[in-house]
DNA sequence: TTGGAATGGACAA
DNA sequence: TGTCCCTTCCAAT
């Protein structure tokens, strides 16, 4: 379940895997037998994300193979080393929308994935699990079973990745990936991110701040936890029109949303709250924090395991805590549902 | 065994 | 605004 941070960091995952190899291409699902026909044989040569998207660059099986690890920054680094050119590329667009996600396997010589790959398996954009491959002793690799309905499989030297229930999943050529791209808004992970575009663009319109942030073409990468969890931080009510919010305020959330974001892409959990706000969960006295209703589980996040991460009943401000007693003020959490998604917010810290 | 819910988004009206 | 799609998991029957 992605926002962007989590593309951004499987961008870096299939970097790892799979950078400059020729890739085994199919589906066994079969909805995508056409798409993993055309790049089957074909020679990763970038990963790249943008917002919640996943480009995935194939040069020709024939291209000259790069000797270096790691793959260039761009089709234009690209074809200054000789790699594949602009017009010979084919890219892998996925969206893993509400549900879809990646999941790696890989044999005990491959790389490590910030705890993502190996046994146990798991799957990067959801849950972990399931178990894997080959035992430790066998000097050939054993590639598991593709599990449930399987869109694509990329298989690789010493890895395999596949890619279940994504809302898009398409061949595209490097102009097409463009038009993708022009639609999008700045990305607070990429380096390129464009704050001036972002709080433009929010002080033009009078759609409220909380539906903005939600729109990809303002800002790519944002998802309901992110847009609940910087509006609290900025103590901005969610349903203030754009145009209403100081550019400076703006501004403040865009900075917010950068280092939360790359927080997250790097660490792959996403976690909000300050360490003087967690505690407990909730203000500091008045009693127990209230154990969360029952019947709402945990956010699923994909840590990388380390053993000092933040619980996720601790990560958030507002995200799932409706009628819990705000963190800062102790009045309950608002939510109300708005343009199908779920709002969180304080309505005495957000004015 | 069934049925919501889930961190999304495209498209129609 | 509403409807539909994609898939999995877990709580409730």
């Amino acid at each position: 379940m992605p926002e962007g941070h989590t593309v951004h960091r499987l961008a870096r995952t299939f970097d790892t895997l799979f950078a400059g190899q020729g890739l085994r291409v199919s589906s066994p699902q079969g909805r995508f037998a056409d798409g993993a026909g055309v790049l089957d044989g074909r020679r990763l040569v970038a990963s790249e994300a943008w917002g919640k998207q996943l480009f995935l660059g194939f040069a020709p099986a024939d291209a000259p193979a790069d000797a270096a690890a790691g793959l260039p920054a761009d089709v234009s680094d690209a074809q200054v080393r000789g790699v594949s050119s602009a017009s010979d590329t084919l890219w892998l667009r996925t969206h893993l929308g509400l549900y879809g996600a990646w999941t790696f396997a890989g044999a005990p010589d491959a790389p490590e994935v910030a705890h993502a790959i190996g046994a146990p398996r798991r799957r990067i954009g959801e849950r972990d699990s399931v178990p894997t491959s080959a035992p430790p002793s066998s000097d050939v690799w054993e590639v598991p079973e593709p599990r449930g309905q399987v869109r694509v499989r990329l298989l690789g030297v010493h890895a395999v990745a596949d890619l279940t229930g994504p809302t898009a999943c398409e061949v595209i050529t490097t102009d097409e990936k463009r038009v993708v791209e022009a639609r999008l808004g700045p990305d607070p992970i990429r380096d390129d991110g464009d704050a001036d575009a972002f709080v433009a663009a929010v002080g033009r319109s009078r759609v409220t701040i909380g539906q903005q942030l939600m729109d990809q073409a303002v800002v790519a990468g944002v998802g309901n936890i992110y847009r609940a969890e910087v509006l609290f931080r900025a103590g901005v009510d969610p349903l203030r029109p754009g145009r209403d919010v100081p550019a400076a305020t703006v501004r403040a959330i865009w900075d917010d949303l950068v280092v939360l974001m790359r927080d997250g892409a790097d660490h792959g959990a996403i976690v909000t709250t300050r360490p003087a706000d967690r505690g407990a969960g909730t203000v500091a006295e008045g009693g127990a924090e209230p154990v969360p209703a029952p019947g709402r589980g945990q956010t699923r996040q994909n840590t990388d395991g380390s053993p000092d991460a933040v619980p996720s009943d601790q990560a958030f401000y507002v995200y799932h805590r409706d009628g819990l007693p705000c963190r800062v003020c102790g009045s309950p959490v608002l939510v109300k549902e708005l343009a199908g998604r779920n709002l969180f917010w304080c309505g005495v810290c957000q004015t």
